[in-house]
DNA sequence: AATACGGGGTT
DNA sequence: AACCCAGTATT
């Protein structure tokens, strides 16, 4: 019984980084999880005692570890709850490679909460373009406004008002406030999930509800309150650069010692993911159409892919057609009734354009017409030269870029 | 609880 | 082709 009034004791240091009071049966489940020697520890206080000090270990050499091998990032030179926000938004689901030039030309433009909420949302979203799930720009740029209103403009301290704000989510919230303020809320991202499902060997699928809620009360346990946002920047790092997901160097991890998964050599079987995500064929066929110098777009509206984003007029068919096919389309012949004789030539033909839910086949056309008709009037007139000044899917832009 | 939402890199 | 990335919102 010695051990459970020492567990209580643990519990209660470690109770603020829980969001809800736990069992103390939950926290002995975590407690001998986050250590791999789970026979030993129905013994003594001492033996106990010593387990504590191996949790706060991984933490330490997670941290010893970050220090000589962490990246130089430019974020990291910041502590400005704003910089640190837009980074963590930019990073969601996105390779640092991939974002880094986004997020200095993005910080360039709108170094602060008011030059972001005081912009269009049109020019947010061409600051954008081409870093794919635009509804993060949408939300950053609603939240700057709700900072601007609810809070005076200053970036809020407490975890619930930032996880209130549109857009941020657990993940983000305890990057901010951790990072920024080193308050005691773990950071679960897929690098956590990985680390941590492979360090505890644990196979709880990471894409349910249950998997989240468990892996954030272990990554809770591991990490050092005294030093959170440290260790949760530390955590990540591993697994970006070290525990990662194909092929891991084990041999040089600093916690190949306590890595259950490494003892038992099923690494590569970490982390268990239960949904298999699938996806569904389109077929595009995008008009560029041409008349004294003038083309014709449309602002895609909610519901679907690329919200808020500009393209050439559409035509979707369930089913791969060609161009004598199209023009049988009920949408074509409405969209250029009226409009006299039609020279069309292929731009494109055959793009496939691969989502993460779907895969798209595009067919561009450039068709010049004999007059302007009613139909186009629904649609957004654009002299060609001022075509860049929109935001468009890459999809798009890749038909543009050859139009050069 | 499951799915949608982009684009790019790695194996 | 399959899997993953400093996840969040919606259904």
């Amino acid at each position: 019984m010695q051990i459970y009034s020492f567990l209580f004791k643990w519990k209660k240091n470690c109770q603020p980084i829980f969001k809800k009071n736990v069992s103390l049966q939950s926290v002995r489940t975590m407690y001998v999880c986050s250590n791999q020697l789970v026979a030993g520890l129905e013994k003594t206080k001492k033996k106990c005692m010593s387990q504590i000090e191996n949790k706060l270990e991984i933490s330490r050499l997670l941290r010893n570890w970050y220090q000589k091998h962490k990246r130089e990032l430019p974020w990291r030179e910041s502590s400005d709850p704003y910089i640190i926000w837009i980074s963590e938004i930019i990073l969601q689901q996105t390779r640092v490679a991939q974002g880094m030039d986004y997020f200095l030309r993005f910080t360039g433009r709108f170094p602060d909460v008011a030059s972001l909420a005081s912009a269009e949302e049109d020019e947010v979203l061409k600051y954008w373009q081409g870093l794919g799930y635009y509804s993060r720009a949408r939300n950053l740029h609603a939240a700057a406004k709700d900072i601007m209103e609810r809070f005076g403009g200053v970036f809020p301290q407490h975890y619930k008002d930032v996880i209130s704000l549109k857009g941020i989510g657990e993940y983000t919230a305890a990057a901010i406030v951790s990072f920024v303020w080193n308050q005691p809320y773990p950071v679960v991202d897929g690098n956590v999930f990985r680390v941590l499902s492979r360090l505890f060997a644990v196979d709880t699928p990471i894409d349910t509800p249950k998997g989240k809620k468990a892996f954030t009360e272990l990554a809770g346990v591991v990490m050092d309150p005294e030093y959170a946002g440290w260790h949760n920047q530390a955590i990540m790092e591993l697994g970006a650069l070290q525990c990662v997901p194909q092929n891991p160097d084990c041999g040089v991890c600093p916690l190949k010692e306590r890595c259950m998964a490494y003892g038992a050599g099923t690494v590569q079987s970490y982390p268990v993911k239960q949904n298999k995500t699938k996806t569904r064929d389109r077929y595009f066929h995008y008009l560029y159409i041409n008349y004294k110098g003038k083309t014709w777009l449309s602002r895609r509206k909610g519901k679907d892919i690329w919200e808020g984003l500009y393209e050439f007029p559409l035509i979707e068919t369930d089913r791969a057609v060609d161009f004598a096919g199209l023009q049988e389309t009920d949408a074509f012949r409405r969209l250029f009734a009226g409009a006299g004789k039609l020279d069309v030539s292929v731009g494109l033909s055959g793009v496939k354009h691969v989502l993460s839910h779907q895969i798209l086949y595009a067919t561009f056309y450039r068709i010049e017409i004999e007059r302007e008709n009613e139909a186009l009037q629904s649609f957004l007139s654009v002299p060609v030269e001022e075509l860049d000044k929109y935001a468009v899917p890459r999809l798009i832009h890749i038909y543009l870029e050859k139009l050069e």
